[in-house]
DNA sequence: TTTATATATCGAGAATTATAGATATATTTA
DNA sequence: TAAATATATCTATAATTCTCGATATATAAA
């Protein structure tokens, strides 16, 4: 962790929306329908589901999450046409290290 | 610590250099003179030294510490005219708990 | 191979933040 | 009390971010 990534971190936590995001990534099952064709959480929650529960746009939210992955706060992979997102623990203690 | 809060962090911690003052800070004597009326940093260091080690105008950097003292990142202790800053390590502590 | 669905990217106007100079306030010193 | 110093606030412009609709791309289904 450096100084200019963790100021790009700092950017996405400066959105309450990007922030609840992250927050509702912590306990998948809790804060979304389960997937009709993946039968787990194991890669995170499919953009849509993001999507409808923000009730922001489709451009903004890919534009959030694509920047959240970028800083590596989230993970992003991809099945057949879904991408699906979830949270980068290892980056996001890295940089909490960094602030502590 | 709540999402708003968090947020309002979040907006301190997404200009980088905020986020150095608040790494500078973790080790005063290793990056600011030493104070010639008050002979320790305990409570921080004075904002004429942040302004001048950030070469950004009075009205700016007196406007960033206000703002960091104000989510809490910050606190702000007055000694005679000069206002000293330091860390407040309890609300960085709630802060990277509530991410992580 | 056409159509439908999911996601990504582009371009633009609205909203917010960055930053500074001018000025105000608070405190100390002469 | 007047002058000097440190910090805070006001006001305004520049820069950045927000947010969307339009459009492009990628994949799956018909």
């Amino acid at each position: 962790m450096n100084l200019k990534i963790a100021t790009e971190i700092g950017k996405c936590l400066s959105n309450q929306i990007r922030f609840q995001i992250l927050e509702w990534l912590k306990e998948p099952e809790k804060h979304f329908p389960p997937h009709e064709t993946l039968k787990h959480f194991n890669d995170g929650v499919c953009v849509t589901y993001i999507q409808e529960k923000t009730k922001l746009s489709q451009s903004t939210i890919s534009t959030y999450l694509t920047n959240m992955e970028k800083c590596g706060l989230l993970i992003s992979t991809r099945h057949g046409k879904w991408s699906y997102l979830k949270r980068n623990e290892e980056t996001i203690k890295q940089f909490t290290d960094f602030l502590t």
